[in-house]
DNA sequence: TCAGACCATGTGGTCAGACCACACATTACG
DNA sequence: CGTAATGTGTGGTCTGACCACATGGTCTGA
């Protein structure tokens, strides 16, 4: 077991971990839910050390495919979590980070998710839905026909951030706000991979988005002309015209950009925050 | 600094590591093509444990930040890369064995992303770039309009795709091809993010895509439609026809996940062999 | 002089052992 | 009967020690 140095070569201990959990992830031995033997344990079964075990954990936590814990008992250990949020946000941030990925494609990708998501939502409901005008919402891989997509948790998020007096938001939690409404979008039309990536994108250009604040020539012009565009974006949606909801995110998306002037990137001090459980 | 286990209570020491190297990335004291400083090194830096530096190093490396390599001299150490396939493809891999994705889910996404990439590479080379009629293709956040784009790489692809005797590809081969070709239209593209996703969306379905050719009634008449498919898509951008290019775009993929039989997983009932409680 | 062998050095990869803080379960005690 | 003390197992971390590897300098012999 000590000489095991003897064969590593291509395999490296941490990614054998990585694969077998994996494979038991596949097999349904592992879902959602389930606790992992603890790292001791799976150290001794695969023949391991624990070091290699904890990187590997790591990974798969930073994914979001699980949290840890401390102490014991029920909720202690490492239970199976499927939170993509969190492993797509870090992605693309630490991508950006590393000039990996462009901002303006990052916007680009947004722009591109989110009129999708807009023109589903809006064809969903319809008798004719997937008319021709609307390529993009045109699969026959999409499940059956929703009969009416039920917008009451974007709107409440509007009412929020039309709140005045004292509950009126600061810019901060108005973008914050912003992001929940666009996010719960996605949520409604019910794919959790554009979900995730959209949370991903809008993420990680989060401080870009705060540091253009300050360049708007009036932080009240512009909220108010937000709050319109996401009545207006509901509003599309409600009246089943894809096109029209597709091109008013894309318009309230691009102005908001354009009007915070891009490219002038928010150096040190980086947003992140807590990995919210 | 050896009691300074008082205060970890927050930040895990890996994270914090994480986030100083992140600052680097930010900060522009690290980019691609830069050496991190030894493991060693950093942990000394930094007042945290070798392990804990392995571990955030093995986040960055499973996401594609960096990659590392034993020895000596210039070539290793911990290298700064920023190739975001490999950390897209494991996340999602990763999220649909979990249960996190649909594969439906997956599917439907690629396609929302590859028809608007057929749809903004046939608008791009036209005069009148952007009309009303592709919603997707019209942001005012993507570059300058190119002049035309250069779809050589895709078409020797097809080229490749399309030997005959000994070079003719098996369907391992072909679907592989068939996957370049994708990710080379988005490359031309120009977006990243996209081609990332677009990568890792593919990539996390492979299996399915292999374990659908027995469903085929016959590889060969399968594999012929799809490169004549291939070949239509690439005249539909030059056409810049965006609506076009889309829906070709859009059939083409629908339909072989049709024929394919999806919704059956690539494993059968596995023995689910739960070897801890 | 030069080419080859040789070894010192530094790197990541891995392991083993040892603590700590924590949370729960059990037990002992008032 | 309830509360406090204790036991147990968990992840979190650090330390020290090897290994395999790649480089670069040094030494040796032709």
């Amino acid at each position: 077991m000590i000489g095991e140095t003897l064969s590593p070569a291509s395999t490296r201990a941490w990614q054998e971990v990585l694969t077998h959990i994996e494979n038991d992830l596949l097999s349904g031995a592992l879902g959602p839910g389930d606790h992992l033997p603890s790292e001791r344990t799976l150290a001794a079964e695969l023949g391991v050390g624990r070091s290699s075990v904890r990187e590997a954990l790591r990974v798969l936590e930073v994914l979001g495919l699980l949290r840890t814990q401390t102490g014991s008992g029920p909720g202690s250990g490492a239970i199976i979590i499927a939170r993509p949020s969190g492993g797509m946000s870090s992605l693309i941030r630490l991508q950006v980070a590393a000039q990996g990925f462009r901002v303006d494609d990052v916007v680009a990708t947004r722009l591109i998710l989110e009129t999708a998501v807009a023109a589903q939502l809006a064809a969903s409901g319809r008798d004719d839905a997937g008319a021709s005008a609307s390529v993009i919402a045109d699969t026959s891989v999409e499940r059956a026909a929703t009969p009416r997509p039920d917008l009451a948790p974007a709107t409440e998020i509007l009412d929020a951030m039309e709140a005045t007096g004292a509950a009126e938001p600061t810019p901060g939690e108005f973008l914050a706000l912003d992001a929940q409404f666009h996010y719960s979008l996605a949520e409604i039309a019910g794919n959790e991979v554009i979900a995730a990536m959209m949370t991903g994108l809008r993420n990680s250009i989060e401080s870009y988005a705060l540091a253009g604040v300050p360049h708007l020539t009036s932080w009240r012009t512009t909220s108010d002309r937000l709050r319109r565009e996401h009545r207006a974006i509901v509003a599309a949606i409600e009246g089943g015209d894809p096109v029209a909801a597709s091109q008013t995110v894309n318009d309230h998306i691009t102005q908001y950009y354009a009007e915070a002037g891009f490219g002038t990137p928010a150096t040190s001090t980086l947003p992140k925050g807590p990995h919210h459980g």
